[in-house]
DNA sequence: AATGCCGGGGT
DNA sequence: ACCCCGGCATT
């Protein structure tokens, strides 16, 4: 074909000068090589190690790229929650990520064979990795360090406090310093509202809502404040692996195993990989601050501190009163159980780059609200699990949830600046980058309901949802006119003023027809805002006429300025047909 | 005029 | 699907 093309080309050899020289024989390839002394070698073929390599390790942004309220209340966490425990290594996140993913659909299979990998026997040990947070503010220093040193070595290179999570198997007690008579007040805190619900629940049922919420309000400030004071001072007083076996199913276990892979997951995959995608989000990260405020939302009431296990698993407690009927409607767009699920999973699949909204250092975890309960989870289908089967005692149909769970725990975010500021000393910031960082401490309004939370969420949700990266680096490959191996570009970094762009910064704008908001990402200061507002207007209005739209010219460099017409060759095929060149978007 | 790209046509 | 090109819009 080449030889055709050639062939052909040079038939036209008047038009093109030199190229009728070329014997129309094979072998353009070197020849081509030939041609561009100047340019750097358009490594042909799918570049050996360039592609995977040069796209991972160079952009640890620390930036934040808060794309994580996006995701409804429940699946952000999945994604964002960044926390506990860490893979030793890296290296097959895809692949094990995807597996575990996997795994998540059907979570009642058997717990993966045996050897799978070091992160099972941890699990084994402590499956439910439970962190309670307790609301103490002087002891976090020496809380913190503690933490630190729970896990050894194994603990987060950088972001010591929540990374450490992981903390070995051993079962910890809360030995942290906070104050005996911390643990009195607050045990006989808990006694109190342990005799309250029982009796709210008996009154009526009707009124029960109302009473939640007033508690809900009661306990707002206080729990607010103990928000705040968390993500300021970034503490996370104890962690505690907690293993009352008695209150275990298996379900549950296998549950939280998932879970704690797909957290894994989303860990080691996120702060590394694609840095295209994640710079979206920053582009949207102006959303992101309101639904930032969303996830903390502290209906809880001060129920911190740490629990009794055994009370944990009385399922006889009465669950706070709630008419299932009266919160449905806040959660009408998810399905219950599965719904929650398959947005997780989703999330994993398709908005790869969400995860990295942990990058914005705050850390989404889930409170179960129960009283008595402290439990913290770090994905929103570990919660839910966690309340369902011990505090609903629906232990049997497991599956089912009429979304009752929503309502009995809360995100909170705890702040991971430590892991941030790590990475941030790694890559230069671009202003797009500043930029995602102020959503960081939203806490003022941090505390909300969850009903209108979910609501927002869903709102902001749509559109975030409908221009995630999703497909992005999908859609770069497989683009048809997109021909060219991807390594090519080591001149798109000699184009681009931000050194920082790499030669990523040609392969983010995959930007997909799909008129997905891409690529504020780019140092190509040009035209991106032209761009974003075109796409924007697509996304408004999709169904159009699609002829006025016609893409308003890319201000970079095409390959047709860039090789010139006498390398054509080296051009990208859509630039060779006419089309909007893949190679050199902006 | 040069470019970039869409729409459409040929194979 | 791949390839090419007329022709329009933009620079």
């Amino acid at each position: 074909m080449q030889a055709r093309r050639l062939a052909k080309r040079s038939s036209l050899g008047s038009r093109r000068g030199s190229a009728a020289l070329q014997p129309p024989g094979p072998a353009p390839a070197p020849a081509r090589e030939g041609a561009l002394p100047g340019l750097p070698p358009p490594a042909p073929g799918p570049g050996p190690g360039p592609a995977p390599e040069s796209w991972r390790p160079p952009l640890p942004p620390p930036r934040s790229a808060g794309t994580g309220p996006p995701r409804a209340a429940g699946a952000a966490a999945a994604a964002s929650s960044p926390v506990l425990l860490l893979l030793g290594e890296e290296d097959e996140e895809e692949e094990g990520g995807s597996r575990r993913r996997r795994g998540l659909g059907r979570v009642q299979a058997k717990p993966r064979g045996g050897a799978e990998e070091e992160d099972d026997d941890e699990e084994d040990e402590d499956e439910e990795v439970v962190v309670e947070v307790v609301d103490g503010d002087d002891d976090d220093e020496d809380g913190e360090e503690r933490f630190v040193a729970l896990g050894p070595g194994r603990a987060l290179p950088k972001g010591p406090a929540r990374g450490a999570l992981k903390v070995g198997s051993v079962k910890r007690e809360m030995t942290f310093t906070f104050q005996p008579e911390d643990l009195k007040r607050d045990s006989s805190k808990k006694m109190s509202h342990q005799h309250l619900f029982p009796l709210a629940m008996e009154e009526d049922v009707k009124t029960a809502d109302t009473k939640k919420a007033n508690r809900v309000l009661d306990h707002e400030k206080e729990n607010t404040r103990s928000i705040c004071l968390l993500e300021q001072k970034r503490k996370v007083v104890s962690s505690n692996i907690d293993v009352p076996p008695a209150r275990k199913s298996s379900e549950e276990l296998d549950m939280d195993k998932v879970t704690a892979a797909m957290v894994l997951t989303s860990l080691s995959t996120s702060p590394l990989v694609r840095s295209p995608p994640v710079r979206q989000n920053e582009g949207l990260s102006g959303s992101w601050k309101e639904a930032g405020g969303v996830p903390s939302s502290s209906s809880s009431s001060g129920y911190w501190s740490w629990s009794a296990p055994s009370d944990q698993s009385n399922p006889s407690t009465p669950s706070p009163p709630l008419s299932a009927d009266s919160f449905k409607p806040f959660r009408s767009p998810a399905p219950p159980d599965d719904g929650i699920d398959e947005a997780e999973a989703s999330n994993l699949l398709f908005d790869e780059p969400i995860p990295r909204k942990r990058k914005n250092s705050m850390k989404v975890m889930f409170k179960c609200l129960w009283k008595n309960c402290g439990k913290v989870l770090s994905t929103a289908a570990g919660i839910q699990k966690h309340i369902r089967t011990i505090h609903l005692g629906r232990v049997g149909d497991s599956d089912y949830s009429d979304g009752e769970e929503d309502f009995y725990y809360t995100e909170i975010k705890l702040n991971t600046d430590s892991v941030a500021d790590g990475l941030s000393s790694l890559a230069p910031v671009s202003p797009s980058q500043s930029l995602a960082s102020p959503p960081t401490f939203p806490t003022p309004d941090s505390s909300r309901t969850e009903a209108p939370c979910a609501k927002t969420e869903t709102k902001l949700m749509t559109p975030l949802s409908r221009s995630a990266p999703t497909t992005l680096y999908l859609v770069h490959t497989d683009h048809a006119y997109q021909a060219t191996p991807p390594v090519t570009i080591p001149g798109s970094a000699k184009f681009t003023p931000n050194s920082n762009s790499f030669s990523i910064s040609w392969q983010s704008p995959p930007v997909t027809f799909t008129g997905i908001p891409v690529s504020p990402t780019h140092s190509h200061p040009v035209g991106t805002g032209e761009q974003r507002q075109h796409t924007h207007t697509v996304l408004s209005s999709p169904p159009r006429g699609t002829v006025s739209l016609r893409k308003p010219r890319g201000e970079g460099k095409k390959c047709r300025k860039v090789y010139g017409m006498e390398n054509r060759d080296m051009w990208c095929t859509a630039c060779r047909w006419k089309k909007a060149c893949q190679r050199f978007t902006d």
